[in-house]
DNA sequence: GCTTAACCGGAGGGGTGCCTCAGTTTATTC
DNA sequence: GAATAAACTGAGGCACCCCTCCGGTTAAGC
């Protein structure tokens, strides 16, 4: 159940705050896109036209403005992700689902920022990873069983990945904004059953990976 | 040249100033490879037990205490550069050569984030850039030419590795400092010249490349 | 139109960081 | 041991940013 939700449970918005809630949700969209989501409150609130107190009376933390900003990258991100996972040829479904994380990926830095990072108090935001790190368990094992992806792989690679692609994305987003693409199809020839080699390192465990998740949201 | 050169040919420091610049180099680089190239210099000054005007006094700009900070990890890059180049092997050159550099890149957020990023009014730095720039691509022309590497990777796409590995080792260091290893090993099965898929998007030009690794250098 | 809860603005306190400069200290030289 | 150039200090100006609080404003309901 998001805020807003539980928002309209309450009481409808004055007009005013109506207004004020959708300028700063635009400004939000824009700002994070540009600068992740570290970006300056102060310069969303300019942005929208709006005090800064006022854009603290409708999200008190950054997190509750960035789901909101969010929510449209979300729904693309979940569209593409249930057509990915709904495909016949294991290996097709397994590329489809990366290549369109990761094209969601690199249209908004904030919601590059948000895959990399988890949260640890935010309720919201945990779930949303953990969906995902299961659906990325499952178009991988489909692969693997279908002897398509080779078999010591594990999920934490593809998190490996998904920060790589982040990385790239920063570098090259205004002036090679399809490179990433590049990185991508060089990563899937690695994981071809056909093609693999002996890996001299184990996989991350799923705590390693959270933790490395956490350090990442933590300010430097 | 050096900027050490250049101030021993004009004369010898005096003594507290000699003291003063190696306490600030010290702490220079503890600073800048726990926190990276944009650590705070009123806090290397205080970890150096001296006033943040002399830090200025010896070190003008950033660049040049990070220059001065960065210099024992670049010996150990080019030391392990060249004993990979002198390899027989052409591809056990290549694997060594980049198995040498991302060992370095990881023990140093410093050094990690300057592999990454250019400074394009500094010659010293630039100068670095380009020759590595020629390591690389000799080493990967030489693998290539050799029928182990696939023809159709460029320096760029190995400088992309760069910043994939730079990432998943801000990521990982603490909880996981060798995880690094296991993404280049799943690159180099990528870059295996045998039965390698064909990418469908083109190498980023030299320009591109560039322009991403100023853009890197940029604050966000 | 009056009331009032809801809303808004923005000054202000607290924090960090960059960089400069005038006044003080100190190593060196004679 | 005095003279002096070199070096050091740290307060202070500037620019951000975060977040709070309270007096003024306004939409909505009667």
């Amino acid at each position: 159940m998001s805020q807003s939700d539980v928002e309209q449970m309450k009481r409808p918005l004055r007009r005013d705050a109506r207004e004020s809630r959708d300028k700063l949700i635009a400004a939000a969209r824009a700002e994070f896109a540009d600068h992740g989501v570290d970006a300056s409150l102060e310069k969303i609130a300019r942005g929208a036209g709006v005090a800064i107190g006022t854009l603290y009376r409708h999200f008190p933390t950054r997190m509750d403005l960035l789901i909101a900003a969010l929510e449209p990258r979300l729904q693309e991100f979940v569209e593409g992700a249930d057509t990915a996972m709904q495909m016949d040829d294991p290996w097709a479904a397994f590329v489809a689902y990366l290549d369109n994380l990761f094209a969601v990926q690199a249209g908004d830095r904030g919601f590059n920022d948000f895959l990399s990072r988890r949260f640890p108090g935010n309720a919201e935001t945990e779930h949303i990873h953990d969906v995902m790190c299961q659906q990325i368990e499952d178009v991988l094992t489909r692969a693997q069983e279908a002897g398509k992806a080779r078999p010591d792989i594990t999920r934490a690679d593809i998190v490996n990945l998904i920060w790589s692609n982040g990385r790239i994305i920063d570098a090259t987003s205004t002036k090679a904004p399809t490179a990433w693409r590049r990185q991508l199809h060089l990563m899937l020839d690695a994981y071809r059953a056909e093609r693999a080699h002996a890996i001299p390192e184990p996989p991350m465990t799923d705590e390693q990976l959270y933790d490395a998740m956490v350090h990442l949201s933590k300010a430097k």
